[in-house]
DNA sequence: TCTAAGAAATCATACGCTTGATTTAATTGT
DNA sequence: ACAATTAAATCAAGCGTATGATTTCTTAGA
């Protein structure tokens, strides 16, 4: 029952890793995509394999199993993400480090970071196969969910923060905490409600305009909700 | 090839229709469950009819097939929830027609409008696995979206209504549709995004303390998008 | 430089299992 | 006794995985 070997994440010395390494990638790029349109049962390993050009037995070979493989896809979209918002995540945070931040300076900053995470999740340069996968993801949790909720959790604690100081209300207060996922919720149901947003709203896909009417919306909510003028 | 008879929704004219009645209900509402729990591909008919202590055979009789059993779901839902939300979706649209309508009973029909619909779909009075199930057809949409998008057709236009009339800006705008659908999507984002919702609010499962912090984020939320102070 | 040994990667095939659907036989109520 | 319904057995198809053979590449000895 023990596995005889471990070629799993072949750490090859010799040159010949090349092609193995591209076989390996060739797989996981097609894995998010059927994963991400199927979900993991209705994906079958036959149709990865036949997408990727590669043999069935590529994915227990390199992956240890099916399983291993999607975790392998969470690791690697969640990666992906991560490292992509990671300046403006680091640019938000570093902003609200300066002493005598105004309230409106630091709605400003608030505003540019949702934004940001918004084309990060719903623009053209990111697969929209990445959304889904985790939407799935987060609807029905398995142990791939760790992973991926590790590598935002950073990213929630600022929003946390930034809401907390835009309300005065304690970081960790329920009020918070809900608020800041009610307004995430906001960027990111277009993706997940696709096809009854594109319908209701008369879309045939998600283009730079149509991203421009959900940034608007953005823009404006954020004011109306946090800016001080009651 | 060709079906020899054609029992299914049977119509019997016999006394003996009540028992296949019940079997035929009790079916449908464990199918609901099921197919919300697992999905259509992972909830196995065997599984289905052990829990409605039913034959394996009863499936593709009363309904055809196991596609024919999920649109019979999907039709049971959509109706029970347009019926329960049909008395609050008329008194908002009664309440619109009244002459001289002031801005602030406008948007006091329309919060009472959605925190009626978060009640119905948070709450639990309505099993959870609906929202489950119509959150999983919009993620993945099938022939069973058709259903479902046609009887919450009503309660959008009338949502669009309320937006048009509150911001004084057409029913049809893109601005109009997509505020409407962000509001739905404070309203939803709990159940879909679930797992990291409890998990990141510190919360086991969604109570009646849960469902009332929501609400209030919701009222606050929409008197601050809303109200007329500016 | 050339070539043969050995490891790494790929392949075709087959196995055990589960699925939805079908068929055959027993049981029920009238 | 008879038609309708249920239970049990069976079917074909699809799934992930295991296995042994084959190809491809790296490397070392002459």
């Amino acid at each position: 029952m023990v596995k005889k070997s471990k070629p799993v994440a072949a750490s090859g010395h010799s040159a010949c890793q090349d092609r193995s390494e591209r076989t390996r990638q060739r797989l996981i790029e097609v894995a998010v995509e059927v994963f991400a349109e199927l979900g993991y049962e209705a994906a079958s390993t036959r149709t990865i394999v036949e997408r990727a050009q590669a043999n069935l037995v590529s994915i227990p070979y390199y992956f240890g199993s099916k399983k291993g493989l999607y975790h392998a896809v969470a690791e690697y979209i969640a990666s992906n993400i991560a490292e992509r918002f990671r300046p403006a995540r680091e640019h938000a945070r570093e902003g609200l480090l300066k002493p005598g931040l105004t309230h409106d300076e630091i709605l400003r900053m608030f505003t540019e970071l949702i934004v940001e995470y918004a084309h990060l999740m719903l623009g053209v340069e990111s697969p929209s196969s990445w959304g889904q996968f985790i939407y799935r993801e987060q609807f029905d949790p398995t142990e791939a969910f760790e992973i991926i909720y590790a590598k935002f959790l950073p990213a929630f604690e600022l929003g946390f923060e930034y809401v907390s100081r835009l309300t005065k209300k304690p970081a960790d207060a329920s009020e918070t905490r809900i608020q800041f996922l009610a307004i995430l919720s906001m960027v990111k149901f277009a993706r997940i409600d696709q096809s009854s947003v594109l319908r209701t709203m008369g879309w045939k896909s998600f283009g730079k305009e149509e991203i421009r009417i959900v940034e608007n919306m953005l823009r404006n909510n954020l004011h109306k909700l946090f800016a001080r003028s009651a």
